[in-house]
RNA sequence: GGCGACGUACCCAAGUGGCUAAGGGAGAAGUCUGCAAAACUUUCAUUCGGCGGUUCGAAUCCGCCCGUCGCCUCCA
């Protein structure tokens, strides 16, 4: 089989995968900010970053996954100078900043779990590990790269040399972007906040060794990160716009602490346009995952975002999530009367050629930088041979392997075949109903009762439930599974 | 102004030096069928934004030009 290769953003290069221990793949990705429900956006890069740990384990890298929530929140922007975004909201509701951090982060995993995004081994809160990221405040005050000023403690950006490695900037040109906000407490205009001194309509707030403050907005992920996967690991992910100044702050932060390299390979996902343009605030045009849940199927959507290679941006459009919905049922259109071929669940081995060719050239694609579109390409080749040559499905062909190989490939991998999370199901029941249905409206059409047979078939249909009548008599599906 | 990504069919999207340029969607015609659906067959880029160059050979490398997008400010 071939080598996992992946493109580091800090080489600008397809790398070898060479994790620092051969048997735990350390990666840490950088979470969300729990002010609101989660939009494409989040769902394209955690869908990616999942992508990247189902192949990872499923490659025997053995991953360790952490992934943050951050719920301190960071300043908001333009108008509310200096107002937390939580705090923010808080007021607007009237609630505890606390609930209202809790309520988005219970929003946010049950978006993620209904695109079947598999939960990290941790996801640590920044507000629980305000003492870490002090402790790492002071060291970086006692090696003289921090200093304090004025209630607030700055990261001195002209002691660590190296600042613009990961994002190819310079920091003699980014002071003349004119962008840079000057502040009367920073020694450079560069230099970013460690912890910053609370104002008094401040709600969240903490004492340390400068005064009642909060959290700086990069601090959090370096603290957390090496606390949970140690002061040098294997893979830090985020989004493309976190690359600066957030991931590089990080770098600042978290090497000059320990003096050893942080992160191995650094993956960055590209971004989500809506209609061509930037989904932002600013433009009004956020899509939010729960909104696409009402009409669409979750995989459907992260098919449409396994379609594009994770580096490649996606233009999000109503046309493009129903080509997806017509492509996710062409595939389950096989996949599903497959995976009932068998009861139990065990994973065979792969034996038969061209299993084994698939499995191949599906694990080159996903070897291959995570090549998503590539691996689905491979699926579709596969469903197209097994629909061409029915022979392929009866026992003799492939039939006892197939299950196996879908499950590897499209279930665990992809992850487009959810578990039924709910629990109880009433798949027997189903079936004998459904039996019985299909029974009756046999006998209508072999007496050509046209509208009987029509009515039930119509009424199935609009209830989500599909008839296909065919040579060897007539079959049942749910829509979209 | 600085940094970066990209431009492949009607749409989405792989391919980054060499067999007939993957795959999905949409469209068209046909097979099957009571009809429908699904599936299948055929069709759908002699050509990869444009112009030059390197090479026996380029969508793939180099140069210039045009265009789109992102980052540089909280953001996945």
């Amino acid at each position: 089989m071939s080598e996992l290769h992946v493109y580091n953003t800090l080489t600008r290069k397809l790398e070898k995968y060479e994790p620092i221990n051969p048997k735990q793949t350390k990666m840490y990705v950088c979470g969300p900010t729990v002010y609101g429900d989660s939009h494409l956006g989040h769902a394209k890069s955690y869908i990616s970053f999942d992508l990247v740990f189902r192949w990872l384990k499923v490659a025997g890298f053995n991953p360790f996954y952490v992934q943050n929530i951050t719920d301190v929140g960071h300043l908001v922007g333009d108008a509310e100078e200096g107002e937390d975004k939580i705090q923010k909201l808080s007021k607007e509701l009237a609630s505890e900043p606390m609930a209202i951090a809790e309520g988005f982060t219970k929003s946010y995993f049950d978006d993620m779990d209904r695109l079947n995004i598999l939960r990290p081994h941790i996801s640590p809160r920044a507000t629980g590990h305000i003492p870490e990221q002090l402790e790492m405040i002071e060291t970086l005050i006692s090696k003289g790269f921090a200093y304090e000023s004025n209630g607030s403690v700055y990261f001195d950006v002209k002691k660590f040399s190296s600042y613009g490695k990961l994002s190819g900037r310079k920091t003699d040109e980014l002071q003349e972007g004119a962008r840079v906000e000057i502040h009367e407490d920073k020694r450079n205009p560069l230099d970013f906040a460690l912890w910053k001194k609370a104002e008094a309509n401040h709600l969240m707030r903490w004492k340390s060794p400068f005064g009642v403050g909060f959290p700086g907005w990069h601090i959090e992920c370096s603290a957390m990160s090496m606390k949970y996967l140690g002061e040098s690991f294997d893979i830090h992910g985020g989004g493309l716009e976190n690359q600066f100044p957030h991931h590089e702050c990080e770098i600042a932060q978290s090497e000059a602490a320990t003096g050893k390299h942080f992160v191995k390979y650094w993956l960055h996902n590209n971004m989500v346009t809506v209609n061509g343009e930037k989904m932002g605030k600013s433009k009004g045009n956020f899509v939010l995952v729960k909104d696409l849940f009402k009409t669409y199927d979750p995989m459907v959507i992260r098919f449409l975002v396994l379609s594009s290679h994770y580096r490649s941006p996606i233009d999000f459009s109503a046309e493009g999530l129903m080509s997806a919905q017509s492509g996710f049922e062409r595939l389950m259109n096989m996949v599903g009367p497959v995976l009932k071929f068998e009861e139990g669940r065990e994973e065979k081995p792969f034996t038969q050629k061209l299993i084994l060719d698939w499995f191949e050239e599906f694990s080159e694609a996903m070897n291959d930088d995570f090549n998503s579109p590539r691996a689905l390409a491979v699926v579709f080749n596969a469903v197209k041979t097994l629909n061409t040559n029915p022979e392929l499905l009866v026992d003799g062909g492939l039939r006892s392997e197939l299950p196996s190989f879908f499950r590897k490939t499209v279930g665990e991998v992809l992850g487009l075949l959810p578990e039924n999370a709910s629990g109880k199901s009433f798949e027997k029941e189903l079936d004998s109903a459904m039996g019985l249905i299909l029974e009756l409206r046999t006998g209508f059409r072999q007496e050509k009762n046209w509208s009987k047979s029509d009515l039930i078939r119509d009424r199935l249909t609009s209830g989500g439930i599909v008839i296909e009548d065919g040579k060897e008599g007539s079959k049942w599906k749910i829509k979209g599974s």
